[in-house]
DNA sequence: ACCATTTCATTGAGAAAGTCAACTATACAC
DNA sequence: GTGTATAGTTGACTTTCTCAATGAAATGGT
């Protein structure tokens, strides 16, 4: 079977029960955002994950490690070793909070800055890719009403 | 900090630049909808994997494993390790196809499409808590620009 | 009919990611 | 002050991902 028919094959599926599931449809559609996203930004030595570090530590937020593991729904450990990559390339830095000093606030550095400037360009063409198929207009509706599922107003 | 307040945090968050990048929302929201779908399922012994697995051999498509790793984009060794699950606890099983003995066709037992008619109302059940934050207009919006997100026309 | 190439399922190795239980230092409530 | 709770860290462990190699079977060219 060529590639194209492969294609086929997955396109003529889409009647099935699955198709119509929104978690399995979330799940496909996060897959093709996260492959093109990480492969955007390896030139950088970044994946989506660490990048979404850096950008929220880059929008002058200055959040302590417990807070990025809430927002992201990290383990703490894992945002340990996030940070720990991350410092170690000079990109953030570790300073204890002094209003509470068992936390400690991430703050960029002019590098880590840089370095993400460049990689929210790269995210961003890579982006276009998966949702090209939909009108701007969808787009923004798209974009609305899934912000609205990620972030549900309480629970 | 309570937990209340750690969600007052992530809720002040949304004016960050991460929050209106698309493909982070999608992660997030693929992460609500798997853990609120593994968790309905775990009662049945499945995940959200094995049932997307099982819903499809049950829809009387009788893929081969091939196809299986094609549509849920999985390495074909990731699917071997599935359907060895699968067909140990009896709800699948392997038929070499005929027409081309290298690949096996995949299909469900009855007691495969007993587990999958439970597994499907659990599913459904436990979405509707990631989704009930929108109407049933804005939920068939979603719905149907996501399934051409996650299935883009050709590429 | 033969040979080279490709594909399918499988195995196994190694990397990456997720989960969980301690532990230290610090904060907070009483 | 003392007990309790939290932030960060470490380490163990499991799960998942990614890749290379293999045997069996199909395909295409000559």
């Amino acid at each position: 079977m060529t590639d194209s028919e492969a294609q086929d094959t997955a396109a003529s599926w889409q009647l099935n029960s699955v198709t119509e599931d929104p978690s399995f449809l979330l799940a496909r559609a996060n897959a093709l955002s996260l492959g093109a996203g990480n492969a955007a930004l390896r030139p950088l030595g970044l994946k989506v994950r660490s990048y979404s570090v850096l950008a929220l530590v880059c929008d002058g937020l200055y959040p302590t490690q417990r807070e990025l593991a809430d927002y992201l729904r990290l383990d703490p450990s894992q945002v340990v070793s996030l940070i720990d990559d991350l410092e170690s390339r000079d990109l953030v830095e570790r300073r204890t909070d002094e209003r509470d000093r068992r936390s400690k606030v991430i703050a960029p550095t002019g590098e880590g800055q840089r370095v993400r400037a460049e990689a929210r360009e790269r995210v961003r063409a890579a982006e276009e890719a998966p949702l090209a198929v939909l009108s701007p207009e969808e787009r923004d509706t798209f974009s609305a009403l899934l912000a609205r599922v990620a972030f549900p107003p309480q629970r």
